[in-house]
DNA sequence: AAGGGGTGCAACCGCCCCTGT
DNA sequence: TACAGGGGCGGTTGCACCCCT
């Protein structure tokens, strides 16, 4: 017993004509998104629901930003890979204007070549270097893009909240996974590209200060009244329990402020 | 001019989660 | 609690276009 098929076999398929924009537009415009199957039903479009759902979402709906994706946005892009992995919703939440799709798609023919140029090309600078670094495809050093070395589970529902030492306050947050053997370090990915000018490229462990900082910061947001007092599975449920607080939110502005300053961004 | 390969991107496919019943 | 359907999402495909020979 296979799959039921989501579309009848009949429905229009490949690139939208302009009527056919037109009349989705039109329609969305009147009733608004949502209940994408009676969209095309009742608008007349012989279209998969979810063909008209991503047509709308990537192409039509107004505020798309199409192509000349900026040098900042290249760079956000980079971050925000480098922290949630292949997670393009989640980007193209940073980035307005810009969707999933366009955001993966420029990743798959852009910037992954460059990620495979770099790991070749790029070396070490000397440890006294107090400049940033040209390589080919006018990148600097501080520029070198990152994979993340474990895969991030596909979708995460909460985070683990370890408390390995109290006494050394060596505390760490890591993703909860549906499947155990998953199970990755979100804070695994956070690269931090050092913005002193010394030009060191830091690998964030366990143990660095910046770690702990955003473990601090999502602590503390968890439960500003202190949770020092909580066991680690308590405070693991609150994460999980708090509607305001999103982890990868939350890491994400973390992370979102270090861009800005990165970047010479006030706001 | 032709055709073969490479590239970019729009769109499809199918899995997973959420929600309503 | 179980199930079904809809929506969200990421991976993949297919085609149009461009460039090179």
């Amino acid at each position: 017993m296979g799959r039921r098929p989501c579309c009848s076999k009949e429905m229009n398929k490949g690139a939208w004509s302009r009527d056919e924009d037109q009349t989705l537009s039109k329609y969305v415009a009147i009733h608004g998104e949502g209940k994408w199957q009676k969209v095309a039903q009742n608008a007349g479009l012989n279209r998969c629901g979810k063909s008209c759902r991503q047509r709308w979402l990537n192409y039509l709906k107004p505020g798309i930003k199409r192509g000349d994706i900026s040098q900042d946005e290249e760079d956000m892009i980079i971050r925000l890979h480098r922290l949630l992995g292949n997670r393009w919703a989640l980007i193209a939440k940073r980035l307005p204007g810009r969707t999933d799709n366009e955001i993966k798609n420029y990743w798959n023919t852009n910037l992954s070549k460059k990620l495979q140029q770099q790991q070749q090309q790029w070396q070490p600078p000397p440890p006294s270097s107090s400049s940033s670094h040209k390589h080919k495809n006018n990148l600097t050093h501080k520029h070198v893009l990152v994979a993340p070395q474990t895969p991030i589970p596909r979708r995460l529902k909460a985070f683990h909240y370890n408390n390995n030492d109290n006494n050394n306050n060596n505390t760490s947050i890591s993703p909860c996974s549906d499947d155990n053997n998953e199970e990755a370090s979100l804070t695994d990915f956070l690269i931090d590209i050092d913005d002193n000018d010394d030009d060191q490229m830091l690998l964030v462990t366990d143990n660095d200060d910046d770690h702990r900082h955003n473990s601090k910061l999502l602590e503390e947001q968890s439960n500003p009244s202190s949770s020092s007092l909580l066991s680690s599975s308590d405070q693991c449920n609150n994460l999980f329990m708090s509607e305001k607080f999103d982890p990868l939110e939350t890491l994400l502005d973390v992370e979102l402020k270090r861009v800005a300053s990165f970047l010479g961004l006030k706001n």
